[in-house]
DNA sequence: TTGTCAGGCT
DNA sequence: AGCCTGACAA
């Protein structure tokens, strides 16, 4: 038996629509501290992790380890139900066959519940390490976001070099080329400024389609976080205040 | 070797997006003056000529006469990786084969280069006769905009009459017909007051759809100036403050 | 390629 | 506050 309730519903429709692109499918796991989510993309070339406290909710209640198979693009079908300001529950019994939402808005004279069926999914489930990175940069979101539209124009790939001089973004192609650096800690503001975390220089080059992809999580968060070693998967995190994280992870380029 | 610096590279974004949609390839001819470019349009009917000053950029500098021919759809697109409020710096060197574009923002903690590479574009230049109208008509930008915007949901063309009363536009359509005239000075605002220096009344016809596409200069100017003979091509003129001018050039449809 | 939706600008 | 442009999904 589950239960969660989340005062901001507006919240799990932006995480859902933060992975619904690249996810399908998948299992939700729950237990009484959080709800977990972990899968490879559809085509198998990122990862995607998130994490929802329990305290985020409130109440929250987990009797027991619960793996809800979910069809991320039909639970975001319903969650587009709910108006952004409701409040939402989600709620598993002990069989198991499906998901309850419940939208209830800030008044209370609106009260909307639907049924989710679930699924059997073969869960692909992968340790991640918890590697210690060469490079760890935190930059406002929106300009990663930006970044990676802007040089999406020029090419399908980007190599990322950081130095203690900051960070760069290059791409090369057919009308010419691109490269944009952000300098550490130049600007004031605390949330907006970027940090640069090095023990090492390094140089990735990744796909442009899949960073593009991640950055569907920009509303999320205002501060994006790039960890990286030298040939090894980059990794996205969009810390979610208080409440989780939505983390991408992404294998490099492989230099010909 | 071109280095010209703009203070408001949103100026920059905007010339190029009022001239885009006509000329897709055009050179851009440098001297120490400034900056001028003359084309025909894709389709030879129209006319564009731009000019931006020396003095709108600081610094400024072109040890000698370089013509940089540009793809302005490319050019554009590079335009866009800017952000409306950086500053803008354009460098070509000695050999000319291709432009440096860089974006500062105001912090100076983000710096962005792009390359655009240069074509070799055979200029038909059109030597100009700086004729005098009959009828010069200055109004607002946002007025003609509007104008040309509704009269084409009526007909093709428009026709436009001067006289001392003011300046009438017509159009005639399958489902009806329509007229706007505007009388000579009725606004109290200076700069949104329509002045009508009449030498000769005229009536000329002109292809709104081009008209509608001279009016994407509208954001770089609050006025607009018309300038008709009889039988002559139009010149739509838009003065950019301190900087330099778009001008259209569009011969009148000739009755039948 | 078209329609819908969100964000920015005037 | 309204209009317009750009982005995103079907």
């Amino acid at each position: 038996m589950l239960e969660a309730r989340l005062q901001q519903g507006s919240l799990l429709k932006k995480i859902i629509e933060a992975i619904k692109e690249l996810v399908t499918d998948a299992n939700f796991d729950c237990n009484d501290s959080g709800i977990a989510l972990q899968a490879m993309d559809n085509s198998h070339v990122a990862l995607v992790a998130l994490l929802l406290r329990a305290n985020a909710f409130e109440p929250y209640r987990c009797d027991r380890n619960l793996s809800l198979g979910i069809s991320i693009a039909n639970f975001a079908k319903l969650l587009k139900c709910g108006a952004n300001d409701d409040t939402i529950t989600i709620e598993a019994d002990e069989n198991g066959d499906s998901l309850n939402l419940t939208f209830e808005n800030e008044t209370g004279d609106r009260t909307s519940q639907f049924e989710l069926k679930l699924m059997d999914i073969d869960s692909d489930h992968l340790g991640i390490p918890e590697t210690s990175y060469d490079a760890v940069v935190k930059m406002s979101s929106a300009e990663f976001q930006r970044i990676c539209r802007d040089l999406s124009t020029l090419s399908e790939s980007v190599t990322i070099d950081c130095t203690k001089e900051g960070v760069k973004f290059q791409a090369v192609g057919d009308l010419g080329a691109g490269n944009i650096t952000i300098k550490q800690g130049a600007s004031i503001d605390q949330e907006e400024s970027t940090t640069i975390d090095l023990q090492q220089n390094c140089s990735l080059t990744f796909s442009l389609k899949y960073l593009l992809n991640f950055t569907k999580a920009t509303p999320l968060a205002s501060s994006v976080t790039l960890s990286m070693s030298n040939e090894v998967p980059l990794l996205v995190e969009y810390k979610i205040n208080e409440v989780g994280f939505v983390r991408y992870y992404l294998a490099p380029k492989i230099e010909e």
